[in-house]
DNA sequence: TTGTATGCGTTATCAA
DNA sequence: TTGATAACGCATACAA
């Protein structure tokens, strides 16, 4: 049988709440005791049985707080989903998830945001936005006994427990290899970027040229525009685009404003000579990927992001155990017509 | 709150034990309070609470089988370890997980593996071989009170509980989705499946021809070959194939003896002009995608597969309810160089 | 500083 | 046919 604080108070000549006193720092308690029963503890191999925990804790009834700057932005509709599914999960432990969803990426907002139910939650799920404040209220929310997860985005410099999202200077990558492989290795492109000042979106042009200079000598970058994920912006910028260079024959799309750049390339005629290579498959690019103009979209497995953020926040929350590994990375997946449209339609 | 027991059994002026009883068809029980007992549950919307049932449960100590095809097929060393991270996430509840393996699709040798722990296990995890015989063992198996899950196979005409697996038809849409990129739409390919008597096989390849109909007619098959998923046989019949068809420029490798084939294409001095599209990322295959030869390879997540089978099996011991679908499918996956191979290698 | 008692929700055993 | 009670492993309020 497995071993459980009953055995090790047994075999260290305690009572059962003691043990829990010194397995779980509580303090009042003899140090010549606790040593004896850490001891105990170790040497039997001791680790909480989760059945159990999730039991006792559930009347606690523990809230996880989540923000998103997800107004306006249907990347996010997937996450929620994968919050949600897990939620459904977790019921039964007694966990709650309460989102919050913001639009854009004001720091005040979120810190706004934050402080609105810092003093309920017991977890906070974070898109975070790269900036010190947030770093620094992500440490005093530590001190005061909540943790943080960053989710989808990483924050550098901060005390966060964990970052659950994508790899994007690995998608990058990806996304080099594909357009070389959909062109045959020659190519004139173009890149639309969303922001200069989204680290993601900068890891993930670091990622492109770092594999066109290893290994595709034949691709020729030709301009670089941003698009702020806005699609008005996006389609004004890539006409301006197409009209400085005629010779384009291929545009890198780093993130929002996909169907921005794909309505500009249409209306500039070159749909057939274009290829086109994004990120995400929010509705509007499935629908561009349906058309043909997008030959593929790089995914990062949003309701895996939402679902495994809550598991690992839940995971913590009752073993109170640091993490495997500090960055939970999901895969990056290339989709093409046929993995997002059915045959028949 | 949520709804209890204690509370159905206060409600309808009985015991928890006799609600017990009466939710668990476990006899024993007068009709009228029956009905009284379920008519409170359902006008309360009980569910039962999986924390305190994975507690109860947990002396039971329930034995999964499962039964793989693994010897010699590097391919399911992924589904393993999916199986062994479910596992270990559900120590804790008591579960024990015992894997059986066997080399290739022999039904008589598969059912001799099932009767041998049939007596101890409480669900069967299986990788079926079409056969009437293991379909008839599923059913006797579950009027046992052993339900099967079929794992990355699905079996016709059966009882098993659910499959979870991939969508052959659709990975092979996918297929030829991507040859199609990658070809410009123009190509004369050959076929190397693995047997025409497994079913999944031959999904793939209607699905391949379902997309190429529908969209793509400058793509044109020359032949076909079969590979037993034997790399020897593999390379000896790609040899063949490329000898009788020296204007082939694509290759659709639909299983096993991915390997075989590519060293027939290299062998044959074809290396650079042909476009090989094949299926699940084994070493040899990511060497094989490393070296350029595979341009592109579907996966078909088998972790995720082998982790998914187990958790469903664990969700129907503990509830007994019907899993929400009887098909739980895992997306294919597209990989390139990029995706399998870190840049700086 | 330590021990005891009780509860979380479900299941199983025993007695009535 | 039914009810009472103990058990699973952990947490905690309360008593000593």
């Amino acid at each position: 049988m497995s071993v459980t604080i009953k055995k090790i108070a047994e075999l260290s000549g305690v009572s059962r709440g003691t043990v829990d006193r010194v397995l779980n720092n509580r303090g009042n308690v003899h140090p010549e005791t606790a040593e004896r029963v850490r001891k105990v503890a170790q040497q039997l191999g001791y680790s909480p049985n989760l059945a159990g925990k999730a039991l006792a804790v559930r009347k606690k009834s523990p809230l996880f707080g989540v923000i998103l700057p997800s107004e306006g932005n249907a990347f996010f509709d997937d996450v929620i989903a994968g919050i949600r599914n897990a939620e459904a999960e977790l019921r039964d432990f007694g966990v709650r998830v309460e989102i919050r969803t913001m639009r854009g990426f004001d720091p005040t907002r979120q810190l706004k945001l934050i402080e609105e139910f810092e003093d309920r939650i017991s977890m906070l799920l974070l898109v975070p936005i790269n900036d010190v404040r947030i770093a620094e209220k992500i440490g005093s929310l530590k001190e005061k006994g909540i943790p943080t997860i960053a989710l989808n985005t990483d924050i550098e410099n901060s005390s966060r427990l964990c970052y659950v999202g994508s790899d994007y200077k690995k998608s990058g990558e990806i996304a080099c290899g594909i357009m070389a492989l959909l062109t045959g290795g020659r190519a004139n492109f173009g890149i639309a970027t969303g922001s200069f000042r989204m680290l993601g979106h900068s890891q993930r042009i670091a990622g492109f040229h770092s594999v066109m200079k290893a290994r595709y000598p034949g691709l020729k970058m030709l301009d670089i525009i941003e698009t702020n994920d806005d699609d008005i912006q996006a389609y004004e910028e890539t006409c301006r685009m197409l009209r400085n260079h005629p010779d384009m024959d291929a545009i890198f799309i780093v993130a929002g404003g996909v169907y921005g750049v794909c309505r500009a390339v249409i209306r500039s005629g070159y749909e057939e000579r274009m290829t086109i290579v994004s990120f995400d498959d929010i509705p509007t690019t499935v629908e561009m990927v349906e058309r043909g103009i997008i030959k593929a979209t790089i995914c990062q497995q949003p309701v895996a992001q939402g679902y495994l953020a809550v598991r690992k926040a839940f995971d913590y929350y009752i073993s109170g155990a640091e993490p495997e590994t500090d960055r939970f990375i999901l895969g990056n997946e290339i989709k093409i017509r046929e993995s997002l449209v059915d045959i028949d339609k």
